[in-house]
DNA sequence: TATGAATGAGTGTTCATTCAT
DNA sequence: GATGAATGAACACTCATTCAT
């Protein structure tokens, strides 16, 4: 008898959010559609333009949200790793962990986040690059700290590490195969990371003082026993 | 009213194929439409489908028409190519020559091995199969010779470096970015060879020799002179 | 550019019913076309898929609308006959009237009816089996009672009286020529009756009782007179 | 190396209309494409148009074709019966023969045939009245020789029959049942011919002489008798 | 603020028919 | 006479968005 308490607008709103993620996690975003949106979230179609200007920015607003989670959960538990090696694990397979959570989502992400030709310097953009921004710093500061060569492009191993995963993704997982995001993560990291990685002194030294041994040592050496030396080593 | 001149059969098809290429090149396949074709080729739109049964067939014939050239212009080049490094920069140089050419290539090709579910097991699956076995040959032979180390995993390697591209030219071509593949390439090549070069015990022959030159040197020497050398060393 | 004042749904759906009904009535189901149905229910095609899911379901109620007016229709009045004939030629004469109604009508359900395959089972199917119910119901009570042959097959009597009644009137009413539902069902019913009429046996009841009063009266008879009357009979 | 000897345009023809009958009786005549008529008439389309005006003539044609051998197969053998009831048998039989021979046939020919608006006047109409002469003129000779009921209508008595028998098969064969169009044909006539068939005069007699007897008997009897004989016959 | 009926441009696809070769 | 490429109007159906209530 007594009226409900009323609604507060953002309760309306994250209904709307949650009805529009399940419809675009479900369907390609050019299939899915407002009215499916409207019923699962209990309104009628009009009352979603209410609250969102259109169906883009409606999907924009679920992408927003998802990157916003990902990211306050990767924030605090990333500010506590400090080697290359460890943050470059933990974050390949906190992403390796998005698609164990939801497999559509990496797919969403790829397909139509960055469909639109509005893309860069829009908002999803921005919110990608903050995502990135782990692997940005993680590679800056590897480097700075002589972990990673310093020769190596920072946006480009950043791109080979994302586009792998996606690939790697949707050729795995996105077939319906199981993967354990850490397993895979130290797999991943392994193969890329002996490549990025500066060489460390220890490597090098077993022969980086070598040559200059053996050439002070056979300067020295007699002509004769030089040509022996010169045999013995064929 | 009248129809036009009659051409010859393959003529109009080739017309009509350049027309799709310009379409789907331009917009996602969902968005692009058979009218427009139509229009670009200069012809009704029924007349498209006395040469294509239907749009995802045209789809995949201007899709195979590509992969084919493509291929056909690797074939013989790789096939005269026998390190494993030449041959990946290659590979590598010659997908991004794919931007040069038409940016919007890889665009199309990554979107729709995203699109459709039908994807796997279809028949662009089979042509990007196909060129991507440049890709996996390099590296299986490249472990069989040695160069490549004996647990790299094909598939994650293959991955990546597809991956990588795509990213890398989304995030640089597809901002307008010039880009030189040649170059690119290089610096590519070098970024993931290292880590996926063969492992240090082949790798090291090189001065293996050396510590059994010093040892001989060093043991002929006197123990005064060895002294002192041990002392330089420092 | 702006929408037609708001109606009330049931009204909006009466108006596209009604168009339908005109449209189906002109046309084959194939040929018959939204548009048009749309344009004579003075709204958008779009609007139609607001009320109906499609071509087949509005015509599916459009064809229900029908059945359930005639059925309804029948049913009380049918419920108050008693006898075997009259019952007859009250249905015959009511499914003549829906010639006089509207002659398309027959055709529409007849046409239909030899459709789609999937008839048998359908909707459709169901509403005519309903409808035919009221001659079957009759055919059996009528063997019940002794009205009719025992060994009568009720689905082909069926089958004779609906099937001659289409044909018939594609004959004469398809023609454009004028017909008195209630004397013609006299003489459909007459003609099919006197065969489909119980055995002699139970027919001869009323006469057989004569035989009775007959033998009665001239057994009291002189005999002299009874040579006379039998003279008299040839 | 000889030319094949020219084909005569008649063996053409008849190719084409062979492949057609084989569609028309697949499909509906909506539904029928001209461009498989002439796939398996091992023509092009266009060639078709070089024998017949277009697709309604070329249907005509088809059911023209299947009417003409229908009558020349039944006249011979209708003209050595002489008997109403045996006519009809045949008659019945044949036409339920042809259900048994293509059961599609019957269904073209109720569905389409008649679906035209040009149908009556029309080609198929004067075919379809010439195959229904067969039993009209049974009817008529069934009446002039007192085998049928002289006030029997013919036109309702044939519609009657034909239609049905178009019910019953497509109750029965249309469902996927066998038929036997000897014994069903039996039954039928049975069905209708009992109550198409004249009064026999002995089943009038025994109680038409009964009144006028009665009559006469009770008029003579005395004022007291006849008060009991109506107490009686109660 | 919520509603939801109406909009209308859009989609891919079909096919009988024509006519230049 | 045969060809078959081209036509072009027609089809059912979809859906983001608007706006009077």
């Amino acid at each position: 008898m007594t009226a409900l308490p009323k609604r507060r607008k953002s309760v309306r709103r994250a209904e709307i959010l949650a009805a529009a993620r399940e419809v675009f996690l479900a369907r390609p975003y050019e299939q899915a559609s407002i009215t499916e949106i409207a019923e699962r979230a209990g309104c009628v179609v009009g009352t979603i333009y209410g609250y969102f200007e259109n169906k883009r920015e409606l999907f924009d607003a679920v992408v927003t949200e998802f990157y916003d989670g990902l990211i306050a959960d990767i924030e605090p538990r990333f500010a506590v790793i400090e080697g290359t090696a460890d943050r470059l694990r933990f974050l390949v397979a906190r992403h390796l962990q998005i698609t164990v959570d939801d497999p559509s989502w990496l797919k969403v992400l790829d397909r139509e986040a960055r469909g639109a030709e509005s893309y860069f310097g829009g908002k999803l953009h921005q919110l990608n690059r903050r995502y990135a921004q782990f692997v940005m710093r993680t590679l800056s500061d590897g480097i700075a700290r002589g972990e990673l060569r310093a020769d190596l492009d920072p946006q480009m191993a950043r791109d080979f590490l994302f586009g792998g995963l996606e690939h790697w993704v949707r050729n795995t997982v996105g077939r319906g195969r199981r993967n354990d995001p850490t397993a895979v993560a130290r797999e991943m990291v392994r193969m890329l990371l002996d490549g990025w990685a500066a060489a460390p002194a220890e490597r090098a030294a077993p022969w980086q003082g070598l040559e200059a041994r053996i050439a002070k040592l056979e300067g020295r050496l007699k002509p004769a026993a030089r040509a022996r030396e010169t045999e013995a080593s064929k």
